[in-house]
DNA sequence: TGTACATCAGTGAACGCGCGTTCACTGATGTAC
DNA sequence: TGTACATCAGTGAACGCGCGTTCACTGATGTAC
């Protein structure tokens, strides 16, 4: 047609017969789409269209609309992963202060990466049956699991719960919290408190269940 | 075409030119289809093939698919509210007993009516938006609330925390560990407990940082 | 009890549309010499 | 530095398909008298 695109948001180069970045264009497009009509509605060619491309250009890239998907969801995790561990911070200056970062950066993920996490929990992207997916799935849980370990070893050594359960507990608060309160889009309840505030009280009183002073000294 | 359907799963009555309850098949056609193939994969006019109907019959009782779907949605919040009502059973023997049926009955639901449960929390039915289906979901919210209540009249009068956060609390567990490791499909994460040993140890923590001994008198 | 009529649930044929997918192609890029 | 060639990312036209939706219709049901 033309050398301009028919949809915004891709400026970065001026574009030639080859797109240049296709792949990750793609992957853009799809995303935006799916913050805008939920991950049911978006198609293979839709995301063609959005980046600027003809129908037939993603089969270069993906075989599918499900491994368009399923790229969506690996990008999320390894975000995901990031943010966390950037929010954990090797625990710094202490566990508790460095978990609430962590909560709330679970948060603020699924608020502000609605089509991510729709990709990665929501979407029935199958997870578990995809090893990359699920390896990046697990690096990300791996940062919850450090942080329970960390929590673990605050604690005196006699009655010590397993590390992996309070991991996966804590996993459950954050994304219960997340799912049924804490997404950008229309799903929202009423509460009395904000979902941050909701999580960290959930988390204190978990962690104070535990047996663990997460006030501090 | 025949007096027989096409499909099978609707045997009740021999089909005449009148359905007789064809608002009803749809919805089962709806469960059905979303079932095995997910929200996304579902059809107004598959769901109307496998009632048996012609492809505009469903337009006599459902303005679109979203119609049918928040029918769907809105059905799944009786039978949800229904399910936990009866495990809650009025607190009986105790709160904690009961409040553990609740939980087990919480991940039962996942995992045996995923169609419902898809339809209610990862769907994008707009829940708040629609007053029938909100209110059926605070219908079904009430449950948990009443079991907080029960929970919290049984601490000491001195440091009561809200019941509605506790409610809150409780449902975020569920729903957190239904989500991540209690659906009926593929989405399963490798596990060193059942979903429901993992649930019923995360509300026992919790409930003993509320200060609560759950393990009874 | 029987007949006439209004109602309305479901029919079936038709339509336009966008999607997924394929194909032979073409233009841009990189590399060997 | 320049030329020839291989590679391959993206084109654009084409297709079959199923979906959503409409329409005038028809058969079943219920009700008034």
């Amino acid at each position: 047609m033309s050398w301009r695109k028919d949809e915004p948001g891709e400026r970065d180069a001026p574009r030639s017969y080859h797109h240049g970045n296709l792949r990750e264009a793609l992957i853009r497009a799809a995303l935006e789409l799916i913050a805008r009509k939920g991950t049911a509605g978006f198609t293979f060619a839709e995301a063609a269209r959005f980046a600027g491309v003809s129908p037939a250009a993603p089969y270069r890239h993906f075989r599918d609309r499900d491994e368009l998907m399923a790229s969506v969801a690996l990008r999320g995790f390894e975000q995901f992963e990031a943010a966390l561990a950037r929010a954990w911070d090797g625990g710094r200056p202490d566990a508790f202060t460095a978990l609430d970062r962590v909560g709330k950066t679970y948060l603020e993920f699924a608020r502000g990466e609605p089509a991510f996490y729709s990709a990665m929990f929501e979407a029935g992207v199958p997870v578990a049956a995809n090893p990359t997916l699920r390896e990046a799935g697990e690096r990300a849980f791996a940062v919850l699991r450090g942080a329970a370990e960390a929590v673990c070893a605050a604690m005196p050594a006699t009655g010590r719960p397993p590390a992996l359960m309070v991991a996966l507990h804590i996993w459950a608060m954050a994304h219960g919290v997340a799912s049924l309160f804490g997404r950008g889009d229309g799903a929202q309840r009423a509460l009395p408190m904000s979902p941050e505030e909701l999580l960290e009280a959930h988390v204190l009183v978990y962690l104070r269940g535990l047996g663990v002073n997460a006030a501090g000294p």
